[in-house]
DNA sequence: AATATTTGCTTGCAATATCAAGCAGTGATT
DNA sequence: AATCACTGCTTGATATTGCAAGCAAATATT
């Protein structure tokens, strides 16, 4: 199982942010974020989680689960039915580590050029 | 709305627990529960708030919440299912060409391992 | 080429969570 | 009454979060 910083990292980069336009963002500092990413915060606030979770577009569920928070079961797994037209549908369950390298992977092909 | 250390406390009174008893259902130390019950302590981790709520039988939710931790509403949480959590939003707007890309790598990736 | 800006990072430092150990009061037992 | 166990509490110590300030390498601007 990989470090939950570098979910974070991939996260950050897939938008192409930088980590002061994030500390700009959530007013959580540059210093901190990087630490975060690299691993050398073992669990990071809620509220710290909360604003990334915005930003990122991801659940703060997610992150909490990440950091290993207890989370609150969800006891209703409804599976995105809406757009089965969408990129989601057609990749279908993936698992964290393959998200990871699909973020990094995007982020290559779209800084390839130029 | 006052502490969140009187609520805890009246919590623990309910089931008529000792601080102790608590202590040894939950591993958390009776010097610190004293302190949580007295307000002296700001926000308590959410692992510890999920032990209380698990002996006292109130919601992990309710605690976090009374805590003054950021909290998932029951709304975004269904929206999000389909909407902000799913890889579709992460990766956002994307052309065929890179929707290709992406699929190609998934299948690589997952054909790489083993 | 020289200077300025950007970017990720490291390093103290302050604030806080949490515990181990001990202390005083209260009630039970001898 | 003396002792014992139990109760809530305080205090000092340790670990961690999060920040301000600074730094070196990369990139942009003149």
């Amino acid at each position: 199982m990989q470090n939950y910083g570098d979910y974070i990292r991939a996260l950050r980069e897939a938008k192409n942010m930088t980590l002061r336009e994030v500390e700009k963002l959530t007013d959580v500092s540059n210093a901190y974020l990087s630490q975060l990413e690299s691993g050398k915060v073992k669990q990071p606030s809620p509220l710290t989680l909360h604003k990334l979770s915005e930003i990122y577009g991801v659940s703060y569920d997610l992150l909490m689960e990440k950091v290993g928070y207890p989370v609150t079961e969800r006891k209703e797994k409804l599976k995105s039915e809406s757009g089965k037209t969408s990129i989601a549908y057609r990749i279908g369950d993936i698992s964290d580590d393959e998200e990871i390298e699909l973020l990094n992977y995007l982020k290559f092909i779209r800084n390839r050029k130029k």
